[in-house]
DNA sequence: AATTGTGAATTGATTCACAGCT
DNA sequence: AGCTGTGAATCAATTCACAATT
């Protein structure tokens, strides 16, 4: 799971809703597929596993999108949303520490569906491998490189010793959006947003909820 | 980021608690190998990116284990938690859907130094990779081999299209813990835990944060 | 003197209940 | 008649303030 924000970000939307409008915008994709071209907030938050009420208060944060009596359009609703998400162009990533989990998160291409692309990984001493798409540069190429192609967001996999000093060169070029993949707190200044995602914890989280 | 929870698990300690007592009990691994034997909430709830008030208030749930005027016993304190979250034994887990982001997590090994071991992998038309450490058998084979190894847990790494259908056989074969990577809200009986990583929302609010 | 443990207060999120459109 | 939009009510999580303990 991710974590902690210090910005709250431009009008006021609570963390927990960007993140439901993101699955909301995911249900109406499918919607949309399967042509299906008008839906009631009580068939959405099914698909979505919410209440009807809550994605109808979720909805009120950025504006009114329904017809009273017949429900929301599903493509109308689908673009505001990946309007308000801003994913509707392609963000370059660049991916840190090419270890293990690193590499794995490399060869996965799944984020390019979604409107995410690594453009280029960086560490402390890089190996290309035989059969890698994306190239692999020294870390002393990393601040020119995020500022030449104006890269906002970063991943991070480095190993948990070496995080804050390599999230330090991040911030310094210029990065403000890191989804940290590494099992430690990091420090940022206030504009930076760091989003946190553990799998250990993850696991460990459901480890408890099964011993019953 | 992961999600809902059916059951409220055991005595009644809150879901967000359980997550942070993971975060604590790492920052207390790294204090005890930095030979510290004592820590105060004020410190601890720094390390763990947390108010110091939050880290009494969680301990509280399950017993106190301070000294007032002196702090925590860090080896003490880490070795409660680790019991509570039952991540002494080593875990079994299975994982199924050998894809893209399948055979990355296949390949990182990073889980076996926090208590999870992955056993075994199953897929549709599996296809042994030349270098791959771990078995990937047929669909078929999983419900004699989760019963035979008395396997609880499983990460879904599936396409959404089949997600829930692969669901039920995790389930119908005695699974009650699932960590889903699939795009998809899975339905399940009561008795089944699902927290749910998907990547591309992290970036997805990631990058809605970051327009300021 | 320092620091925990905790009831009370506050803040935030969710759900209810129903008024208001179409 | 059906379904959205929303203020009010409820429920949950966090933080405060301070008494209790070493």
């Amino acid at each position: 799971m991710s974590d902690p924000h210090k910005k709250p970000a431009r009008p006021e939307i609570p963390r927990k809703t960007v993140y439901r409008l993101s699955v909301y915008m995911r249900c109406l994709q499918r919607l949309k597929s399967n042509a299906i071209r008008t839906v009631s907030s009580e068939a959405l938050a099914k698909a979505a596993g919410v209440k009807p009420t809550q994605l109808r208060k979720d909805l009120t944060y950025f504006g009114q999108f329904g017809t009273r009596g017949l429900g929301y359009d599903v493509e109308e609703l689908g673009k505001m949303i990946s309007d308000l998400l801003g994913t509707n162009s392609l963000q370059p990533v660049v991916l840190v520490g090419v270890g293990n989990l690193g590499s794995a998160l490399l060869a996965y291409r799944g984020f390019e569906k979604e409107g995410f692309e690594i453009i280029a990984a960086f560490d402390a001493l890089p190996k290309q491998k035989r059969d890698a798409v994306k190239p692999v540069y020294r870390m002393d190429k990393l601040k020119d490189f995020v500022r030449d192609r104006s890269v906002r967001m970063a991943i991070l996999t480095v190993p948990a010793t070496v995080a804050q000093e390599v999230t330090n060169e991040l911030v310094d070029a210029g990065i403000t959006g890191i989804l940290n993949f590494a099992p430690f707190v990091l420090q940022v200044p206030e504009e930076v947003v760091v989003n946190n995602v553990n799998l250990a914890i993850e696991l460990e989280n459901l480890s408890y909820f099964i011993q019953s």
